[in-house]
DNA sequence: CTCTATACATAAGAAAATTATATATATTTG
DNA sequence: CAAATATATATAATTTTCTTATGTATAGAG
């Protein structure tokens, strides 16, 4: 089984949440975050993240602001009105979804 | 966002456990037995679920018996050795995938 | 000055699922 | 009793979602 199979199709999921919480990341740091947060088992690569960034920028879920720091460029992302309701929705089926396999694995 | 999303990347591992609870059982069990379990979230498709108890049984983790059933033909699994052990592996990996969601879902 | 880290982007390919289709029998319902 | 639904397995075509590979560019460490 590769590194990161299990966390097929929870990566957006994810990516919404960092950003509730830290208010504003650009994608670099959420590899960085992601891969700290899961004690170095989830490597999100960049061939996975961005396409999902310009998704959900496309979809009117987050809004991006460049910023310029120490001589590299940084696209801070952001959630709009409509991505903080889609937060909320997918986290309540992240739980869900987490309760069920807690059941399943008797944790 | 797919009804089944989160759970891609999971199901080898949920069949596996499945199996070691029941001991054997077959292909449309498994899939009511998921639905039951994950409160009908899961609904595991027979596209997804024979290809993989094919692949397993090629892979020497499960094997089958054919059992005839009130006319019907039901084709029992059963973890093999390796397979048992495969199992032990995979739900270690899964408790610490369940593990890195909560840290990350602070549940 | 070279290597590693930081930072973003995208194309090609692989993996894993969904959807659709096929076959067959048992049971329930109108 | 015919039709619909449930049971039971299988596979092909398609789609989704990821990995791998490649490209560009700058900063900092050694």
């Amino acid at each position: 089984m590769k590194k990161n199979a299990l966390y097929k199709g929870t990566l957006q999921n994810i990516i919404l949440k960092l950003l509730v919480k830290e208010v504003k990341m650009y994608g670099y740091q959420m590899t960085q975050r992601a891969k700290e947060l899961t004690r170095g088992e989830l490597e999100m690569t960049e061939g996975a993240l961005y396409p999902i960034l310009h998704k959900l920028e496309n979809d009117g879920i987050i809004y991006s602001e460049n910023q310029s720091v120490k001589g590299r460029n940084r696209k801070y992302y952001l959630l709009t009105e409509k991505g903080k309701n889609q937060q909320i929705t997918q986290e309540a089926e992240m739980k869900s979804y987490l309760f069920n396999l807690n059941t399943i694995f008797e944790i």
